[in-house]
DNA sequence: TCTGGGGTCCTAGGACCC
DNA sequence: TCTGGGGTCCTAGGACCC
């Protein structure tokens, strides 16, 4: 379907927020414009940058260094823990101004959306000033900057909106696809990460343009499916970029801990409390999961996963905790700090088929006793019930709120 | 540089079944 | 028993994205 019904050449937007979460607290705070600002974890603590002002990337800092790396580059910075609920009220406003340029909007993430504004040229003329138009009505309504790239496909779109940042346009016109994307490093190719590249660059691979070159079968017979996919990006040709699914496929929480510890009970603690906030979000979301997962990170930062499959689907804290328990037990020697814990459900799906009619009568119990709980909680807070693992013994748990939902750019 | 938290997708081996 | 081939499910790990 590289064409509409109606063989109109597709219009795709790639719109992209500029210094997102910054520019939010810009607007919240407007003495920090101009100032190296960043946002991200405790500036002391073991996070990484979600955001830095363009001000503060003059000092090299970026998003995903280390917090501590970044605050010795720019030890000038302006440190904000950022305000995730905040930055979701503005990214609904700017969805909302989205979709008075077109219904077929795809938010892929907090700051950045996917338009398909093919025939639509009646309503906003061509697609340039189509995108003109919503650069600047976003600019008028909200007061954040943003950049769109233009062109009939979603990857090149993406990575000319990259190259017009920051406030800017670019408009790759049909036809005009491979040769802009050809002179382009390798690094730009979004799933061509610091592994891949080094990868293709000792096989000579170093510009876009090189993948082209290299056709389809020699890239296919070097990497098998992602060479099918490389060629078929790098050339400018993709077709459906990006499936949106509204139901998620997994759902997980995991925390690092301040210090690597190997304190049996604090693990406890910890796994029991992420295994309520991973049910309470199953039932949110009206899911059950037949898997249940533990990540485990240890001190030298050596990462581990184990995965069970229960006989039946779940949502109770208490299953979950049991499951997640039971894999730590098995793949801990007791002896080894640990750094992260973790707690995953996967294979998700809407019902919880009952084997028996005692399982049924024991779940309709849990699950009264848990809708209370979650009601209590919409009250006065989620740490106001806990299974009686979670709270320590001789205080009630005053858990850090630590760690930060999401990076942008 | 001492490396968060939330996700998705892919690969690969082994179990198990027909 | 000297043992084929395909399909599916499960588990572990890893690359990548924002």
């Amino acid at each position: 379907m590289t064409q509409s019904p109606d063989h109109s050449i597709r219009s795709i937007l790639h719109v992209d927020m500029d210094a997102f979460f910054v520019s939010v607290e810009e607007l919240e705070d407007p003495t920090l414009v101009g100032k190296a600002v960043i946002v991200g974890a405790d500036s002391d603590g073991r996070g990484v940058v979600a955001a830095a002002s363009y001000e503060a990337r003059k000092f090299g800092v970026h998003s995903a260094m280390p917090i501590r790396t970044a605050k010795k580059l720019c030890p000038h910075a302006i440190f904000l823990r950022g305000q995730h609920r905040k930055y979701g009220e503005y990214s609904q406003r700017i969805h909302r101004i989205f979709e008075e340029f077109t219904p077929v909007v795809e938010m892929v993430s907090i700051d950045e959306a996917y338009l398909d504004l093919t025939g639509c040229e009646r309503l906003h003329g061509s697609a340039f000033r189509a995108a003109d138009k919503l650069i600047r009505r976003v600019k008028d309504r909200t007061g954040l900057n943003c950049s769109v790239g233009v062109s009939t496909s979603h990857l090149v779109s993406k990575i000319a909106s990259d190259q017009a940042k920051p406030h800017g346009l670019l408009y790759v016109l049909p036809g005009c696809e491979a040769r802009f994307l050809a002179p382009l490093p390798i690094r730009r190719m979004p799933g061509i990460g610091k592994v891949t590249e080094p990868e293709l660059r000792s096989l000579g691979i170093v510009t876009i343009g090189d993948l082209q070159q290299m056709g389809q079968d020699k890239l296919r017979n070097r990497f098998g499916k992602f060479g099918e996919w490389l060629y078929t990006k790098s050339s400018g040709l993709d077709i459906d970029a990006y499936q949106y699914e509204e139901e998620p496929k997994s759902i997980s929480h995991e925390t690092t801990f301040d210090t690597d510890i190997n304190d049996l009970d604090e693990v406890e603690r910890t796994l029991s409390y992420l295994a309520q906030l991973v049910g309470r979000r199953l039932r949110d979301h009206g899911l059950f999961a037949r898997t249940v997962g533990l990540k485990l990170r240890f001190a030298p930062f050596k990462t581990l996963t184990r995965d069970v499959t229960l006989d039946e689907p779940t949502n109770l804290d208490s299953v979950i905790f049991a499951s997640v328990l039971r894999l730590f037990e098995d793949a801990w020697n007791g002896k080894q700090k640990i750094r992260l814990v973790g707690v995953r459900s996967s294979n998700l799906q809407r019902t919880a088929f009952q084997r028996s009619l005692i399982d049924a009568a024991q779940r309709e119990k849990f699950d009264k006793v848990l809708k209370a709980a979650d009601k209590v909680r919409e009250k006065f807070g989620f740490d106001a019930v806990q299974l009686a693992r979670s709270v320590e013994p001789d205080r009630q748990p005053s858990r850090k709120k630590r760690g930060f939902l999401g990076r942008e750019d």
